[in-house]
RNA sequence: GCCUCUGUAGCUCAGUCGGUAGAGCAGGGGACUGAAAAUCCCCGUGUCGAUGGUUCGAUUCCGUCCGGAGGCA
C-alpha cells in the first residue's frame, strides 16, 4: 500500500502556513516544507518563514537548516523530503507537504528519478563563460552534436540556462538529457497524495495580500535583515531569494527606498503569477479560492469534506 | 490677467509634413526534470482632453472651452 500524503500548494502569501498548521492539528500530522528559500538559516523575514508561534507546537521539517553559502537543488530536496516522510511516518503521524516551490513538489510526488552526480558547477561555469564569449548559438551547435532533439526545442526558447544544463548533463553522465527525462518518468510514485491548491477567483486579491505583506515585512525589520544577508557570503541558490537583492540599490544610494519597495512588490507579484501558472496545469489539484473561503476554518472544512468523500485516510 | 509649454493605452512617453497610432513599465497567457524565489517564450483598439471650423477626410491645422506645469505682472 502506498504512503499517504496531504499536500498544500499555492502562490506566495496565499496562507499556506497557517492552513498547514491547522491541518496538522486536525489530522495528527507534521509539516514537511517544499520551499527553496526557507531552507536557509538566516533568512527569516523575507522568506516568510513560519515563526515559533506560528508553528504552534507542530513539528516542521526542511526549514531553517542550511547555511547561506551552501547551494541546494531539486535532487537534494527529493532525497531530504523522502527521509523526512519516513521519520514522520515512524512517529505515527501524517506527513503534510506544504510549499510553493512547484518543481520540488512535483519531483517528489511523481517519483522523478535523479541519477547521481549529474550536476557539475565547474562545467556550468565554463559553459556560462563560453556563452558570454561566443554567444548562445555556439552552445546550441555543441548541443546539436549529441542531442538534436533538445537543441531544436531549446533553439526556439533561446533559454541559455536550459541549454547549459543539457550540455552539462551529457558531459557528466554520457546520457542525453532527453533520454534521461524519458527514463525518469517511468517509475510509479511511491506516494498516494491528495493535493489542495490555494488560489483566488480575482488575482488582485492575492496581489493585495502580497503588497500588504511586504509592508509588514518592513515593519518587522526587513531592512536590517537585508543588510546582514547582503553582507554574507551567498551561494548560487541563496543569492536568488526575493526580498534582499531588490534592496541593494537602496543601500548603494542608487534608488530611493520607496522605489525599491515597489520593485520588491512587483517582483513578488511576478513570482506568484509564475507559481500559479505552474500549479494550474496540474489536474490533480483540488482548488480552494481564498477570496471565497477566507478563513482557515472554512478552508479546513472544505478539505475535510474532500478527504471524507474520497475515503482518503480510510484503512 | 497676460505669455509659453502641455493633455495620446492602467502609468511614463513616442508619433502621425492631414488618410483613426506604438514603445517601455504595469497587466494577461504559456513553458519548465539537479540554480526553480531561477530561466525563458508569446500577447498592445485606445472617445489620441471637450467642442466648433477648414477639408473628400482631423488625433494631427485653426478657433473656443476645460484640466495640468512654468514664466511675467
Amino acid at each position: 500500500m502506498k504512503k499517504k500524503l496531504l499536500v498544500i500548494v499555492g502562490p506566495t502569501a496565499s496562507g499556506k502556513t497557517s492552513l498547514s498548521v491547522e491541518l496538522a492539528k486536525h489530522y495528527n500530522g507534521e509539516v514537511i516544507s517544499a520551499d527553496s528559500m526557507q531552507i536557509y538559516r538566516d533568512m527569516q523575514i523575507a522568506t516568510a518563514k513560519p515563526t515559533y508561534e506560528e508553528m504552534d507546537g507542530i513539528r516542521h521539517y526542511l526549514i531553517d537548516f542550511l547555511d547561506l553559502n551552501e547551494s541546494y537543488s531539486v535532487g537534494r530536496y527529493v532525497e531530504d523530503a523522502k527521509c523526512a516522510i519516513e521519520v514522520v511516518l515512524k512517529r505515527g503521524k501524517l506527513p503534510i507537504i506544504c510549499g510553493g516551490t512547484g518543481l520540488y513538489v512535483d519531483s517528489l510526488l511523481n517519483g522523478i528519478n535523479f541519477t547521481e552526480n549529474s550536476a557539475d558547477r565547474k562545467i556550468r561555469a565554463e559553459l556560462n563563460k563560453l556563452a558570454d564569449e561566443k554567444g548562445i548559438d555556439y552552445l546550441l551547435d555543441i548541443l546539436s552534436e549529441f542531442d538534436l532533439d533538445s537543441a531544436k526545442r531549446l533553439k526556439e526558447q533561446k533559454n541559455l540556462k536550459r541549454i547549459i544544463r543539457a550540455i552539462e548533463f551529457y558531459k557528466t553522465t554520457g546520457i542525453t538529457i532527453t533520454e534521461q527525462n524519458e527514463k525518469s518518468r517511468l517509475k510509479a510514485s511511491e506516494y498516494d497524495s491528495l493535493i489542495f491548491g490555494l488560489t483566488a477567483k480575482d488575482r488582485g486579491y492575492i496581489y493585495n495580500r502580497i503588497n500588504k505583506r511586504v509592508d509588514n515585512m518592513f515593519e518587522n525589520g526587513l531592512l536590517e535583515e537585508a543588510k546582514t544577508i547582503l553582507n554574507s557570503n551567498l551561494s548560487e541558490t541563496s543569492s536568488k531569494a526575493i526580498g534582499y537583492k531588490q534592496l541593494e540599490s537602496y543601500f548603494k544610494n542608487e534608488m530611493s527606498l520607496e522605489e525599491c519597495i515597489e520593485k520588491l512588490k512587483t517582483e513578488t507579484r511576478h513570482y506568484a503569477k509564475r507559481q500559479l501558472t505552474w500549479f494550474r496545469r496540474n489536474e490533480n489539484i483540488n482548488w480552494i479560492n481564498i477570496d471565497e473561503l477566507k478563513t482557515t476554518v472554512e478552508q479546513i472544512k472544505f478539505i475535510k469534506d474532500v478527504v471524507e468523500n474520497r475515503g482518503f485516510l480510510n484503512g
